[in-house]
DNA sequence: CTAATATATGAACGATTGCTCGGTTCTGTA
DNA sequence: TACAGAACCGAGCAATCGTTCATATATTAG
């Protein structure tokens, strides 16, 4: 379809050059269509990369909201290992788009798209963590909200140190050590 | 001084409306100089961002440092609670800087920066966890990366939620616990 | 086959921006 | 006071980019 062939276009521009070498021309020549044609679809450009990121947000909190479903009524341990590795897969598997989605993110306004995902992601994390079969938490929406703030902010971070994959998947497994030294250090709701 | 002023008018334009609008004009107008004389001080528009971060990553490296230094041999517990402490500060006494330096730092190529950054804190809170008074790790180096990356990355994570001031609170609370509760988890080193 | 509608084209335009450079002003020294 | 060098100025140039629109092509309906 068109439309796939300029969102593609767009991410193999914004993962050659930055959203300042992104041109309208340019996408259009890499799409094989017209720039005219392109305007038929986004009525500008910061409308195209918006789109772009919607998309990419989209599927990865429904990736996030499997990994999430599938684990209802698991043990903690298992569920904090399950977000974290849904995450980083995600990230990792194709790292250069993800880079560059996080610079274009940057210079766009788009607290909204940000902003749904989180209450999305929120949602499922929370419901997934107060299913736990071995814990149940006196202020689940606190722990929520810190285990995915950490994990996704350090995801982020580790990925911006460009570590080697030994040193990156060591990281990884403290990142789940850590979670759930946090988690079994909280206190149980009593019932 | 005249240097002075062109810095700080450029982080109030990157603050007001990010790198798009800033232009060496508006830098100029603001900074009460000539363009012409920007450019006596930076051969590019580039040179002049790049240059603010340097000054930023600089000063908050020396404030980093300093923490550690300062906390050599003390409670592992201790300097966890200060690193945070002083991270999250520096962070967070100007926000709207640094929300604006982060996104300006993302739409430039400035890899060896934060590298240098990198090293320098790395060096800096390997040492003083290596002087803990009541625990020595196997894996140093390991250890020292998992800390540095969950918190700065958490720090940012958090920061872009724009919470509340008070589930913020919150959530440093929480990042200090999880740290401790990690370093409690880890083996000591036999001696 | 024709008309009507939808889709695609790309040259050209207006606006903006980074940067230059010939010239002016300031500063301190003798 | 005279003068050299450093610092500063800012109108204007060259280049780029987003966007438009008159035209062409494809698709569908009657």
């Amino acid at each position: 379809m068109t439309l796939d062939a300029i969102f593609e276009a767009t991410i193999q521009l914004l993962v050659a050059g930055g959203m300042h070498r992104l041109t309208t021309t340019r996408v259009a020549e890499r799409a094989g269509v017209s720039v005219g044609t392109m305007y038929q679809y986004f009525p500008h450009k910061e409308a195209l990369v918006y789109a772009l990121n919607a998309r990419y947000l989209e599927d990865l909190a429904t990736r996030i909201e499997a990994t999430c479903t599938s684990r209802q009524g698991a043990p903690i341990g298992e569920m904090v290992e399950a977000l974290v590795d849904t995450y980083w897969r995600a990230k990792t598997e194709r790292a250069d788009v993800t880079r560059a989605l996080y610079r274009s993110v940057a210079e766009l306004d788009n607290q909204p798209l940000i902003d749904a995902f989180a209450r999305r992601v929120d949602a499922a994390t929370g419901a997934m963590l107060a299913s736990a079969s071995d814990a149940s938490f006196n202020d689940l929406k606190g722990v929520n909200l810190a285990l995915v703030t950490v994990i996704f902010g350090t995801v982020r971070s580790a990925f911006e140190r460009n570590l080697p994959p030994s040193a990156a998947q060591d990281l990884k497994r403290q990142l789940v050590l850590m979670c759930r030294s946090y988690l079994a250090a909280i206190p149980d709701k009593p019932r």
